[in-house]
DNA sequence: GGTCTGATCTTGGTCAGACCAGTATGCTGA
DNA sequence: TCAGCATACTGGTCTGACCAAGATCAGACC
């Protein structure tokens, strides 16, 4: 029972996962590369195999490394997953948190149009306009519209090229998914919705391919700012015709 | 259906991983509940304590729960940990991604400053104007200088009064702390550091004062800019006197 | 009666060993 | 040489146990 002195100091999960932390951030595991088994872990560390478990398992809901049934465990490449899953928890301990996650998308897309700018390339710049596209062709309908829409403003984060722009955005628009469906109410409500969804998403992409980053974070932010507007108004009560649907 | 008894079909961790989850997005766990016991939960959902245990630790690592020796498990507030641990080790292997996640830093500060010129009260004011005075008394300190610089816009993320920008800007932040203490070497090398750190922060502050979103955002991001420069400057060789430190 | 103290209960922290179910591999027999 | 089965691995889980220390409550003391 004196083994444990192997790697002094910490405690059972925190040797473990210190001592795989080490490897991991010094690059001496990288991703693809398959852990030892959990049995000489434990051996190595001098700790129980239930303590080597917890450490693997907190690495796993970190993205960090997967645990394969009856296979091992690998190193994988960090995954959007685990932000996902923290904000989900955030959020559900404080809903007023919406609107507040909503500014946080808004940095994030007004950097991103910036760099999108600078960046972007002709793949990005197709991608973009069918998104445009089928923001028009599926102006009138819910789901589909809303994904359209969607995707063209996650055409814009992944045309700045920057992976952590394009991981918060994936988390927090992922956040904001049915506050993006309630589009559907706000076209039904107002039918000045259409030309604006069209009008200024072009606008938008007309600026990103002048590569003009002032205009862009401009239109974009205006953009944002009469989305809120037309949420605001249909809060207040100028809208009526959404108690149809259920 | 699956939301029911989903406490059935899966395997040990994922059956109380899930139990848990259950109440905690349904609200019926709160911030500063207490669990039932490892055991009681262990013989409640049919699995051994082990695997409990790995279902806590996976909270914990999120930051949803907190284990306390003999006291039990408590649900806490979402905290930043969880994001630093994942960029931190997303960093690791993946090293270019510094100077990505610069970027989103910036769409932080200046989305944050924006807000800031909206929401900030006196409290707020006078913790910049601390900040700025602060970044003036220690311009000639290395690790000082850094941390009034920190807090300097840190005090605008926090003016900002959105929870989810200063907890993104909190984990993005803590990323780039060395790169803050680079500032030392780079003041060595450029005397004229002094006079564009002093002024473009009092700038900064005086755009957030006269609440001007636009003329705040764009010094801001000005800041950035030269900041990036001198950066890029001393990279490329137009430094030599770092040699010093280690 | 009220307060202090200590035994006991409870809680997390951990360990040891065991069994299961598939995978991977190697040895054996065709 | 190659197919097939035994076996040694892997993760997945359980059982039961021990430890140390906070929480609790009864009994002793003031």
């Amino acid at each position: 029972m004196e083994l444990k002195r192997a790697t002094e100091g910490e405690k059972g999960f925190e040797k473990v996962f210190a001592f795989l932390r080490e490897r991991l951030l010094a690059g001496s595991l990288k991703p693809g590369d398959r852990l030892i088994s959990e049995r000489e872990l434990a051996t190595l560390l001098g700790v129980s195999r239930p303590i080597v478990r917890e450490a693997l398992r907190a690495l796993t809901v970190l993205g960090i490394v997967e645990i394969r049934d009856r296979i091992g465990t690998v190193v994988t490449r960090p995954d959007v997953s685990v932000l996902n899953d923290f904000f989900t928890f955030a959020l559900a301990q404080q809903a007023d948190m919406l609107d507040d996650v909503m500014q946080a998308r808004v940095a994030i897309e007004c950097q991103a149009i910036r760099l999108a700018c600078e960046r972007a390339n002709i793949a990005d710049f197709e991608r973009l306009q069918r998104a445009l596209v089928k923001i028009g062709e599926t102006i009138d309908e819910a789901d589909a519209g809303g994904m359209a829409d969607f995707d063209f403003h996650r055409a814009i984060v992944v045309a700045s090229h920057s992976e952590t722009l394009t991981v918060l955005h994936g988390s927090l628009a992922g956040l904001l998914t049915h506050s993006h469906r309630s589009r559907r109410e706000l076209v039904q409500a107002f039918p000045s919705m259409k030309t604006y969804l069209i009008d200024d998403h072009r606008r938008i992409f007309e600026a990103v391919i002048a590569r003009d980053p002032e205009r862009a974070d401009a239109t974009l932010r205006k953009h944002f700012a009469i989305g809120d507007e037309y949420r605001r108004r249909a809060i207040v009560g100028d809208i009526d015709k959404t108690s149809a649907s259920g």
